[in-house]
DNA sequence: ACCTGTCAAGTCTGG
DNA sequence: CCAGACTTGACAGGT
């Protein structure tokens, strides 16, 4: 089984390297509202132009799977400047990315963050959910990236009836423009859907489904995966991708909280249980590291993995297992 | 230079 | 019904 490994949006190595910079609303009010958009371009650039530098970097050190940040243009879908054509002002700069990623075949996605929630029962929740995917949509065809590029998204809510919301979920899907739902992929989270009950959603809406093992250690039904990792990875079949998961080590084992929330770094041991059962049901995985330390976390994870014997290198950042 | 409170967005819990 | 927790990195204002 071929693994290649990747980090989340910043880089601890790469200095003054963020593709993050933000203004809050409450700070943008203090300036001229004529110049919200001005103010809003000079940011969006910053961070564009540092977002290439750090794909350049990835490239050197052959790291091939990258998230984004979902920060890139601070405000982008705030009312006031609601109308702004932000993809079209910046076009040269994301397709400059974009051109980036293609030429040298990196994977690459967004994970909309936890604002967006397909099931609520509450009607402008959804819709302002399905803006913010909108606004992802936005970048990565301005970044000229086709739907390979994925949309990472949890199931939403609870509402106090988890069944009930995944049908609300399965009947809301049907509000979510084509494009977009070809770009979404569901994940399990920490403390509401599991995998089995994510993993029956992705098999309704026939999408793919990011399998987080730290998620699925701190909220299971059943704690073995064996029976469902199959089906999880045969989601993918259609994708043309690998199958993604994500991994991560709790902080500290005092609390349900401290066990919830990521360490600086990724316990070798965490990962490698897993790895062996993956590699009885796909022959490539493509594994996220969601760890504090970002890109420092992978380069340790990987160290460490060579230090294993059933390993083998294959770049700085992939191995054969 | 360093420290602390605050931040657009949602949900859940507990008062 | 409402305030605060949850959780994250970075801004902004204070020292």
């Amino acid at each position: 089984m071929l693994v290649r490994l990747g980090y989340v949006a910043l880089s601890l190595e790469l200095k003054n390297s963020s593709p993050n910079k933000t203004i809050t609303w409450t700070n943008l009010q203090k300036i001229d509202p004529k110049f919200y958009v001005s103010r809003l371009t000079i940011l969006s650039k910053e961070n564009l132009r540092n977002q290439l530098r750090l794909l350049r970097y990835n490239l050197g050190e052959e790291i091939m799977l990258y998230r984004f940040t979902s920060k890139l243009i601070p405000l982008a879908t705030h009312d006031a400047v609601a109308g702004w054509d932000f993809a079209g002002d910046l076009a040269e700069d994301f397709e400059q990315i974009g051109e980036f990623v293609k030429k040298n075949r990196m994977r690459v996605g967004f994970h909309p963050d936890h604002f967006v929630n397909l099931n609520s029962p509450k009607d402008d929740i959804v819709e302002k959910s399905i803006q913010d995917l909108t606004y992802h949509l936005q970048q990565s065809q301005a970044m000229g990236l086709d739907e390979t590029m994925k949309f990472n998204i949890h199931m939403g809510g609870a509402y106090k009836d988890k069944k009930d919301s995944i049908k609300r979920l399965i009947d809301n899907w049907t509000r979510v423009p084509a494009d977009i739902q070809r770009r979404i992929t569901f994940e399990n989270d920490d403390k509401t859907f599991t995998a089995a009950e994510t993993l029956e959603a992705c098999q309704a809406l026939g999408t793919p489904m990011v399998l987080d093992i730290h998620h699925h250690r701190c909220n299971h039904e059943h704690h073995d995966l064996s029976s469902i990792l199959e089906d999880i990875f045969a989601t993918w079949k259609d994708s043309g991708l690998p199958p993604k998961i994500h991994v991560s080590s709790p902080k500290g084992t005092e609390s349900a909280a401290a066990m919830r929330s990521h360490a600086d770094f990724v316990d070798v041991h965490d990962l490698l249980p897993f790895l062996q059962l993956a590699k009885r049901h796909t022959d490539a995985l493509d594994v996220m590291v969601e760890a504090k330390n970002k890109d420092q976390a992978l380069k340790k994870l990987m160290k460490d993995l060579m230090n294993e014997n059933q390993v083998q290198p294959r770049s700085e950042a992939s191995f054969e297992l």
